[in-house]
DNA sequence: AGCACGCCGACT
DNA sequence: GTCGGCGTGCTC
């Protein structure tokens, strides 16, 4: 009698729809296979990382070809509500099951010659470093500290906690400044009070941990917290996962990547600031970490707290039709009032400055003489002024007054930014925000040889000059991407600003997100109006919930019962619906407008979308390729009444780093049809691609479900 | 995705 | 004569 070998099947992290098979020797490896085990195996020529989601003693591939698994990592499997939850993704977002899930694993336990070493040093750790206990107790409001609103909420929220095991999805609707994280956070105090529960807390970006990081450290001073976003370090990411994955951490806080961590025993799941763009993963498998979670959440039957000021269109219908619960908060928790907003039409003179007006300069066209009067009002109180120009660099083209040249990348399709000296070289330079290619200024224009060239926009930096100027006596602070990664990061900037050390603070909507400030008296936007007519139908919400969002700064002094701060907004068009909700701090009302529009246009939420995104040399290849593909789509018969299929078209930036991209858009009213057909589309360019580049016409292709931005 | 294998152009 | 371009096919 022969013994059948034993046979895993294993993915690994190549977009590769297959899975492949590896003999497993249960002496040599110490244990029999488990679905879920991490394992290195010989892949080609090298060796790779790889998941175990099948144990057998057969296999439809030559048993005398197959290599043996090579060693078993010292981590817990992958618990089948994670493996659940990877499959959903893969199929969902049109991926391979192996890119999505190995991904997830980083980088230190990629490397399985390292897997022992890495293990003994986490219980030597382990065993030194008992417990630290925390010693802030920053943002820390207990029980007896909630007001009668939060109160309320937090009961709502515990009196339906008695029907366990039950997937609930609960909307928290309220304000900046309504005191939501205080109501959340002793909602989790209740779930950890049970001895091994894990709770995930998801939050948008990596700027927006530090201050809930030690929000949370000052509830649950003895609880073990895992922090996971993209700006720790390798080593600290890899031990925080390790910890989630053993239970060990409690507590698990992260952005997007955070939501597909193995959590053995997950009991709630919050997500903060819900409606936040960069919950949705633009590279690699394209997924909404927050519909991920809700998804996570559903089926494993736990809780899920989706916390918002300005919820997503698609939450607020979902909490409007009793799918969600809903809970509101609706006063400002610590007595700070609303702030007023101010609305300054630009094309009204009265706005501007006049040729003799004081302190009227060549900047004029920047600031307008009625926003300029308030800053010198609120630098005289002694309060910090915010001021938003969602453009970094110093000005974002560079022209030739004499034939109209201008500083078009080479690469993209885009223009160059220029960037002044010393913000991100030595000398001044021009950069392209799409590809990042750096090069210097021109002395004269490359086309005629005119001397004379001139910025044309603005940006923070051509700002922080004109305030500089305006306001000579004024302590200027700029924070975007670029100053944030030249000095000691963020942290230390929003420091300067929490001090008191600066008067006038320029900067992106960087500013603007999570942070706490306690002295600002005006907050002002300059550009709001690029974002208001836009191609991209969401761009609208997007600019309402940044609007709030940046109200919010403007009154949360915490003083009780002082004004609150104003928001000024400069706008060619103060009509606009967006504005007008805004004055009146009405959010339902905006949401409730935009679900209107959208239903008349069947628009998302009231259809289904995905984009084949389409790479090559020339856009005319890509093109075609799209082209062809939806003659493909269309001799199968799926195009129909209920599934749509747009023409393709140049992606908003058509070129970048030297490709060229279009997009073809397919919609439907039907969430199933619309995956069926994904799904077969995704089979037919598979045929005949290797990976995902067209054999044929050397095209990189991409699925995408529920773009974002289209 | 990598990476080797393989078949055609300008060079020490 | 060869070095090297990238089209094609494979990885258990």
């Amino acid at each position: 009698m022969t013994l059948k070998p034993t046979i895993v099947q294993v993915v690994i992290d190549k977009p590769l729809a297959q899975g492949f098979d590896y003999l497993w020797d249960a002496e040599k490896l110490g244990k029999l296979p488990e679905i879920g085990n991490v394992v290195s195996v010989p892949f080609a020529r090298s060796k790779v990382i790889a998941l175990v989601i099948k144990v057998s003693n057969h296999s439809d591939y030559e048993i005398s070809k197959l290599k043996s698994v090579e060693s078993l990592a010292p981590l817990p499997v992958f618990d089948p509500a994670l493996l659940r939850l990877m499959n959903f993704a893969s199929q969902y977002y049109v991926h391979a099951l192996g890119e999505t899930i190995l991904p997830v694993i980083p980088q230190m336990w990629k490397k399985a010659d390292d897997w022992e070493k890495i293990l003994e040093k986490l219980k030597a750790a382990e065993k030194q470093s008992k417990k630290k206990l925390a010693d802030v107790t920053e943002g820390l409001i207990t029980l007896d500290q909630l007001n009668s609103e939060q109160k309320i909420a937090l009961d709502q929220l515990l009196s339906d906690g008695e029907k366990e095991n039950q997937f609930r999805a609960i909307l928290l609707q309220g304000q900046t400044g309504s005191g939501k994280t205080a109501v959340f956070l002793n909602w989790l105090a209740s779930t950890l009070k049970e001895e091994d529960a894990q709770v995930l807390l998801l939050v948008p970006e990596i700027n927006l941990t530090p201050q809930l990081e030690r929000q949370v450290s000052a509830y649950f001073p003895d609880k073990k917290m895992a922090v996971l976003h993209s700006g720790i370090s390798e080593k600290k990411r890899g031990v925080a996962w390790y910890e989630a994955m053993t239970g060990k951490a409690q507590i698990i806080l992260g952005t997007r990547l955070a939501a597909l961590t193995p959590i053995p025993n997950l009991r709630v799941i919050v997500v903060d600031e819900e409606h936040d763009p960069s919950y949705k993963q633009q590279d690699g498998t394209r997924y909404s970490a927050r519909d991920l979670a809700i998804w996570r959440a559903h089926d494993q039957k736990i809780p899920i707290l989706l916390s918002s000021a300005t919820p997503s269109l698609e939450t607020w219908l979902a909490a409007k039709s009793g799918r969600y619960e809903n809970i509101r908060l609706d006063q400002r928790a610590q007595g700070a009032s609303l702030p007023c907003v101010h609305l300054i039409n630009t094309r009204d003179p009265q706005n501007q400055f006049s040729p003799g007006d004081v302190g009227a300069s060549k900047q004029k066209s920047l600031i307008t003489k009625t926003l300029a009067n308030a800053i010198t009002k609120t630098l005289a109180e002694k309060k910090q002024s915010l001021i938003l120009i969602n453009r970094r660099g110093y000005a974002p083209v560079l022209s030739c007054t004499a034939c109209n040249w201008l500083s078009k990348c080479t690469q993209c399709s885009t223009y160059t930014v220029m960037h002044k000296a010393g913000a991100l070289s030595k000398r001044s330079v021009l950069n392209c925000h799409h590809c990042g290619l750096v090069k210097s200024i021109p002395q004269f224009c490359p086309d005629c040889g005119n001397a004379d060239l001139k910025t044309l926009g603005h940006g923070t930096q051509k700002l922080e000059d004109a305030i500089e100027e305006m306001w000579p006596q004024a302590r200027v602070l700029r924070v975007d991407t670029d100053s944030s990664r030249k000095s000691k990061g963020a942290e230390a900037l929003f420091k300067e600003i929490h001090d008191g050390n600066v008067d006038i603070v320029v900067g992106t909507q960087m500013i603007a997100k999570g942070h706490d400030y306690q002295n600002i008296g005006l907050v002002a936007v300059l550009d709001a109006d690029s974002r208001l007519y836009s191609a991209d139908f969401r761009a609208a919400e997007r600019l309402f919930a940044q609007l709030v969002q940046v109200a919010g700064r403007a009154g949360r002094s915490g003083t009780q019962g002082e004004a609150g701060g104003d928001i000024y907004i400069e706008t060619q068009y103060p009509e606009s619906p967006v504005f007008q909700y805004l004055l009146r701090h009405d959010v339902d009302g905006f949401l409730a407008f935009t679900a209107k529009e959208r239903e008349e246009a069947k628009l998302p939420p009231y259809s289904y979308q995905a984009l084949i995104h389409a790479e090559g040399k020339s856009l005319d290849q890509a093109i075609q390729f799209l082209n062809e593909l939806k003659t493909r789509i269309k001799t199968k018969g799926l195009i129909t009444k209920e599934l749509k299929v747009y023409d393709p078209v140049p992606k908003p930036v058509m070129r970048v780093a030297g490709a060229e991209r279009a997009q073809l858009l397919i919609e439907s009213g039907n969430r199933k049809l619309l995956q069926e057909t994904l799904e077969i589309i995704d089979q037919e360019l598979r045929q005949d691609s290797t990976g995902r580049i067209s054999k044929t016409s050397r095209i990189r292709w991409l699925v995408e479900r529920d773009p974002i931005a289209i």
